[in-house]
DNA sequence: AGTTAGCACTTGAGCGAGCCGACTGCTAAT
DNA sequence: ATTAGCAGTCGGCTCGCTCAAGTGCTAACT
């Protein structure tokens, strides 16, 4: 492991190396093919001749840029090479065409349906960059109890309906003491609501220590929106919506060499949804090429994802991930827009963070 | 297309032959290697020679049952083959081990929620079969609404939560004439809810067509609510979970010649889905092999699918999918008995048949 | 009739040789 | 510092070969 970083650090690269190298790497991004000196010379105007461009390239290769597959091949860019370009690159907006149409065209926010948004947000990414695209639904990190309700199912079960601060829902069944028409339940309900509307599981935690509360039933519904809400905050509740594996898998890379079985283990664990666990500040669009990631089965891969929801409230991820020859440009656009889409949504479902 | 019906109408094959066959479809389901006459002999008991399983294996080839990839091989079962081995041994129970622990233990009752049960489920039967597995949630073919609540967001908006008859959840956002406290609108939700409760789309529509019911908000909530349930008939909205295609992929009939690529576009589009459309009656296996398959796509796969549910109430589909070389007798006990497990949870979760 | 032994024949898979084309690395000239 | 020219390297391809597996057929047997 070789490890030059592309920064300051680095013994600079003359300004027409560094030129070369994006070329290098845009190049083999669009074709996926060794790029050749001679190719280089024939496509761009560069003003020099192949020979030149061979001296420029041993350079780039001795740093570790690029790589060759063998000796009398072209080069190829390494994970640094891809990072140089990243940074040199990532923040120009290269928006597919037509997409901001397709996003307000798949999404809609009459739904009010965080997880139907995130599935189609992933749908609209995975076809916008040719590659596998992931979305989660939101969650708080700190979860709110809204309101709640409870519905009379039969004999003595009961359903307990949570809507939580960020307007997501969340169910489970209770067990009544005894048949109760629904006409006391919802009244439990209300008079549950007085007191819990807006707590946090801590708080909730402290009103039922306080034993303030009085009553088999509304101690149950307190006990079980407890349980809901502390699960909500230790567990992954977040929902994860895939799609567009079949473009990723239509990539060169994996017609001869790369596993598709690997790419498709990938999601079947949870793999992805751990690199999303280091969630970035929210705006902020992360890259993660190749070796950089922390998860073994990630390395032949790189990722390009985005925290999207409000400010200290619900979040969520989406991103996409394909081979490291990826259209960063293009992907880094892309996940950007649909972050900042996704986000306004996401804040229009809950009151603004002053409120709290 | 040479079309040998496995039933009496084709002329009889003698018993021994019959076994023959049984055998040779079972020793490649599990070699996925063709199966040779002298093997034949040798791993099993047949007290015939190979030439004869020769003369027998012509015989079986010319019928369609079983074909060679090259004339100096050995046979590999056609689809009419796969369906002989179905209709002969798919009554057989085979789950695999610990089969029923492993559901108990991964599907939890008290979650009340069918979209958990339903991943839970495709994972336990996607590591059961090594193959991709698919659950859907439930719907019922007519929607009936519960009971309806509505949850102030901020200014002049609210959520309105639909709970149905069969205890699934849906939500919307409703635009309010003006910012209306909780209180009221916790007071219409009530008032609604004596009104509605348990109608059916259509008694809802004839509700708001006499125009009984008063006030703004009030219409508000029943335009919106007859909005979802009739979206709730008329699009598919059973959330799909898949799970396993790196089980299926790990087949080695994906190691060379099958495309991944194909398999992977077959999960991103809606073919399974469509499939499933054709629901066989509920406790009965459906399996359709190959070829059998309406859907162009799914033609170089097996399908083994059930629908679960209540009787005439909310009904869900689960089953698994994978190269036709599958094992029908594992996959058949194992869909049918997680289909009859979900089928008893969704049918707690409902009012029993007779109360409608 | 049905079954079996024996044998010639077919065919895919694996291996190595050899050729071709693409590209580099190096040297020497500008 | 750049460039032309040229020898050298290497992967990919094709061809031909051999080998092993397994069949299809014929003739003998029960």
């Amino acid at each position: 492991m070789s490890e030059p970083t592309a920064n300051p650090a680095t013994p600079a690269l003359n300004t027409r190396r560094q030129a070369l190298l994006e070329i290098i790497v845009s190049d083999y991004i669009e074709t996926a093919a060794p790029v050749s000196s001679q190719q280089l010379a024939r496509r761009y105007e560069l003003r020099v001749s192949p020979a030149t461009i061979r001296n420029d390239m041993a350079e780039l290769e001795e740093m570790g840029y690029i790589s060759r597959p063998h000796t009398s091949a072209g080069g190829v860019p390494s994970d640094p090479g891809y990072r140089f370009y990243v940074e040199r690159a990532g923040q120009r907006n290269r928006l597919p065409r037509h997409f901001q149409e397709r996003v307000r065209d798949a999404i809609d926010f009459d739904e009010a349906d965080p997880a139907a948004w995130a599935r189609s947000a992933a749908r609209v990414l995975a076809s916008a960059v040719h590659n596998l695209a992931i979305a989660t639904t939101v969650k708080r990190a700190i979860a709110r109890v809204k309101q709640v309700q409870i519905v009379h199912l039969h004999d003595r079960e009961a359903l307990l309906v949570v809507v939580m601060q960020d307007a997501q829902l969340r169910q489970r069944i209770i067990h009544l003491g005894s048949d109760t028409p629904q006409d006391e339940l919802t009244q439990v309900a209300n008079r549950l609501n007085q007191l819990i509307g807006g707590m946090s599981t801590a708080e909730l935690r402290t009103l039922w220590d306080s034993g303030a509360v009085g009553g088999h039933l509304v101690t149950t519904a307190l006990t079980e929106t407890i349980r809901i809400l502390s699960d909500e905050e230790r567990k992954e509740t977040r929902e994860r919506y895939l799609n567009g594996l079949g473009h990723m898998l239509s990539q060169p890379e994996f017609q001869s060499g790369k596993s598709a079985q690997d790419a498709a283990e990938v999601l079947d664990d949870d793999s992805i949804t751990r690199i999303f666990d280091e969630s970035p500040r929210p705006a902020e669009v992360r890259v993660v090429i190749g070796q950089e990631s922390h998860d073994e089965h990630l390395r032949p891969y790189s990722v390009v994802y985005a925290t999207y929801g409000a400010p200290d409230g619900a979040t969520g991820v989406i991103g996409t991930m394909g081979p490291t020859r990826m259209d960063y440009t293009r992907s880094m656009s892309s996940v950007r827009y649909l972050a900042a889409f996704l986000s306004e949504l996401v804040q229009a479902l809950e009151p603004s963070p002053q409120w709290q």
